[in-house]
DNA sequence: AATACTTTTGCAACAAAGTTGCATTCTTAA
DNA sequence: TTAAGAATGCAACTTTGTTGCAAAAGTATT
């Protein structure tokens, strides 16, 4: 379990350092996807807000991470799961939901987001689907 | 048509006055989202940038506009159809399209979100869905 | 049309969020 | 173990968003 954050730094081909692992395990102690400050609160104390951002960015372009849009200029952060990490081309296919309540966001990897038709002259290449409303844990 | 901003800030029970005039008629030229800058860059030099703010939060409460999730840090806001007005309590029910080309993203009005079933105990309140791709001006 | 009342605006000051360049430190691979 | 490359921390800065308050503009009433 320790290792479990090395492991996917390996796979992605970057560098194993303190910080990349710290941020990591983060994430995979949360349930819920985490914003840019969740992560600062948690460990600005040992790494630099500067670290942080080009950390998460990295994570980014290496499918280790997704970004979830917001209508509140918060965008949050989630693991990829397996098939994600490991096809490398990041293809997001859950919908993800928002507690007007406890205010988290979590990743329903059971809901597919369901087919939509576009009109003619328009391609898709990602499509994403958020839902507010009250979580489970609050109802 | 010149009458048609004053109108719709009627319709809300707004004051109308200049600035909230010249943005709606911003929203109206545009065939387009537009963000926060977007808004700025056009109109910055008549008014303050605190005004722009407060217009567009103030529209939002109205339903005169609703916004659109992102994952890139920009909200953006497109105007509402009448129906949407009309009911005032808002409910969008049409899919985003963000071109990766263009970058404009437009509300296909004609294009309704399908309905998902959530897991037992979660409840929706409202649904947004963003699609990623290339538009048909760009094809 | 002038008034009193309310709302909106602009300014200033601030707080928070995000970016960039560069020197130092850490990782990796030979 | 060491040389080369990558990541980090720091400082400085830009951009974005917020708040309080006085001045200005809008609204409703007479």
């Amino acid at each position: 379990m320790q290792k479990q954050g090395e492991d996917i730094l390996k796979n992605s081909a970057l560098s194993v350092t303190a910080s990349r692992k710290r941020i990591l395990e983060i994430f995979l102690a949360a349930d819920n996807a985490l914003a840019h400050q969740d992560i600062e609160t948690k460990c600005a104390d040992q790494y630099d807000r500067v670290t942080i951002y080009r950390t998460l960015q990295t994570f980014l372009e290496k499918g280790i991470i997704h970004n979830i849009p917001s209508t509140d200029n918060m965008v949050r952060y989630a693991l990829c799961n397996d098939a994600c990490i490991t096809t490398g081309h990041h293809h997001d296919n859950h919908v993800h939901f928002r507690c007007d309540q406890c205010g988290k966001t979590v990743c329903l990897d059971d809901v597919n987001i369901p087919p939509v038709n576009l009109p003619r002259g328009y391609t898709m290449k990602e499509i994403n689907m958020v839902v507010n409303g009250i979580c489970k844990s609050c109802k």
